[in-house]
DNA sequence: CGCAATTAAATTGTGCGCAATCAATTTTGG
DNA sequence: CCAAAATTGATTGCGCACAATTTAATTGCG
């Protein structure tokens, strides 16, 4: 018999998976778009806004991307204006990312951002709670 | 009061799904790199295992991605020897998919990588079945 | 028929992601 | 104190993703 069924592409969870999380960064750049900042950058920001002036390396340890995707994103944040990059005085192999004036200013634009995805959403706060824990919990299993 | 809630990175959806999709990437490479896939090339292998000789566009409504990432793909999946592409002799514009001999093989190599996945992932099939749905549902909502 | 509108791929340009490697710095063990 | 090991970022190279544009072919309509 060829056909293996589970091989099917409609058996699979990981398609889903992926369609889903490229249809988010996609549903969330028109949003992000008129902050002037991509859905990663969206990511960075999110931690800077909680805790200002981390390094690279706390930065990938949050977000769980290394260097070679970091640096140049940060590069470009820098660019925009929106962060500063300076090696430390204390350990010079470390680079502090600090929010700029605007970086800062940045958070009150971007507050309208989660509101708008919840009503694109249509969810409940209990469905969107347990489908977060289901994420972690596959990102758990899949990361280790 | 400068901590709004809404945007602390724990409250958010996106992220655990954005992390958990690229886990689940990284989580299929060590098991199609004895295959010599990535996983968007995997992908389109698993639709044309089951439906040979389709078109780029049906790839792309299949896979919902679009000529821009699937032609540079299927010219690589042509370089490994998996596939062949034909202009139709019907409809000029339109390109054919083909499996080689080879492509046509590898599905029974592929055959173990579903089960290897969903011994790693070490749930359920009710519980899987149960997050395809609310992916699928999740997919549904973002991309329209 | 003839031509505008549509369709299918390919191309171009930008921005991730990540493995692998490298360079600079710091830490540590003898 | 000093050489080896470990740490931190940067760099390089490759493969997606996707928007926007281009090219070529087909369709439809007056």
């Amino acid at each position: 018999m060829s056909t293996d069924d589970s091989l099917r592409l409609d058996r699979q969870l990981c398609f889903p998976l992926y369609a889903a999380a490229r249809a988010m960064v996609q549903a969330y750049a028109p949003l992000l778009e008129k902050l002037g900042l991509t859905y990663p950058q969206y990511l960075v920001m999110l931690v800077l806004w909680e805790e200002d002036g981390v390094s690279v390396k706390v930065l990938g340890e949050r977000l769980f991307l290394d260097s070679g995707t970091l640096t140049p994103l940060l590069k470009r944040l820098e660019t925009q204006g929106w962060v500063r990059r300076e090696r430390s005085t204390e350990d010079a192999r470390s680079v502090r990312v600090s929010l700029t004036t605007s970086g800062r200013a940045l958070k009150r634009k971007a507050a309208s951002v989660p509101e708008a995805m919840s009503c694109r959403l249509g969810m409940s706060l209990e469905e969107v709670t347990r489908l977060r824990r289901d994420m972690r919990r596959l990102f758990e299993v899949l990361s280790k």
